[in-house]
DNA sequence: ACCTGAACACCGTTCAAGT
DNA sequence: ACCTGAACACCGTTCAAGT
């Protein structure tokens, strides 16, 4: 696949091969990988994930990944990371567009999407791989708490704005709102729940309504 | 490890041995490849499941869990409907105790009550393995019914009752409710909440309340 | 620096053979 | 019937060696 992107490492790779031919296969191994990996996912699940393969796909060696990544948990920490930046950025991306009401909504709505849309990121994110590794990995920690924060922040303001239904403190509200879309996120991901990517926008929109006070 | 029920086993087992001596290692090899794989999920997650670790901690070689299960995927598919069947019972009998309110708010503390201290079940129910398997495990498929269709009974009737606010259809308000609970649980299993389980006892049931017009 | 082939331990699965 | 040892394909990881 031929992006734009490609193009500087595609000028590097013709220069090397100027000056010392077979020297490079990749002008970005890593990349290549993480991308491999994620198809992965995307196609078989986290089960599916395996470094040979992601090489093979890549046409390297098995073990020329170990030269980008120390071993398998480090490229899922290196694609969860990703996820979360992404993640962060969709939400802080909702909450900049609309009224108040819209604003707080959206950010339900933008969560769901990202978690469908990007299934193969989401699912390495929440995967059992790196379940119970907090405090193990700071780099994702810190991307992680930077997308709960957001969320937090959100509530915090619909609080204080009088937007929220009763005077749960904004924490639990964070807490309760967060389940939720992940729940939801994972229920439909793993097939338990028979809904469409519109029906769960449509579902996920009502509830938060109903959280909120009349507009 | 002794149990009052491995006692029967140990009979037969003696009495095999007199008759025909190392004919048999267990009187039920089954159920000691359950109980050794759902160790070994709850000390290590999904990932550190394996056939031949829990042959090998049953006393057995290492292909001797094929007389009774056809792959790994069967024998998750067992601990996973197991865990079904005994969630279903435990919200069966939330269902029937206390008032009206309480029978409604019990169920979700059942949930996550059923999901904390049987997590290694509720770890298979889930896992990536058996997603998106819907169809390829009819009995599977009947024992999730039956607790999803719990749950959709008792909103049913709380809404008859007018116990519920708002006037969003049972299936919409039961597919929240699931979504929630489920990813309440999945989060504090993954570690990615700091919530002990009483306090998320305490949550559920402030969340359930809110759901509710006050008694 | 970056990559390769050979090697090791481990797992899922199959097969022929034992009682 | 139920179990075993040998075998195969595959994966994660390491190591010595190549440019």
């Amino acid at each position: 696949m031929l992006t734009v992107s490609t193009y500087p490492a595609m000028i590097r790779c013709v220069r090397q091969a100027k000056r010392s031919p077979k020297r490079y296969h990749h002008g970005d191994l890593r990349r290549a990988l993480l991308d491999a990996a994620v198809a992965l996912v995307a196609e078989g699940g986290v089960d599916a994930l395996n470094l040979r393969e992601a090489a093979r796909r890549a046409g390297v060696s098995h073990n020329a990944p170990y030269r980008h990544f120390a071993d398998k948990e480090a490229l899922l920490v290196a694609i969860a990371t990703e996820g979360f930046e992404r993640l962060a950025e969709a939400l802080e991306a909702a909450e900049a567009a609309g009224d108040d009401f819209e604003r707080f909504v959206g950010g339900g709505e933008a969560y769901l999407r990202f978690a469908l849309e990007h299934s193969a990121h989401y699912r390495v994110m929440f995967g059992p791989t790196l379940a119970n590794k907090i405090g193990q990995h700071p780099d994702l920690d810190l991307v992680g708490m930077r997308a709960f924060k957001g969320l937090l922040d959100q509530v915090e303001r619909a609080e204080a704005r009088g937007l929220l239904r009763g005077d749960t403190p904004p924490d639990a509200v964070a807490t309760t709102m967060w389940a939720y879309v992940h729940g939801l996120a994972m229920l439909v991901l793993d097939g338990h729940l028979p809904l469409d990517a519109d029906a769960v926008y449509a579902l996920v929109r009502t509830t938060a309504q109903s959280m909120m006070n009349a507009p």
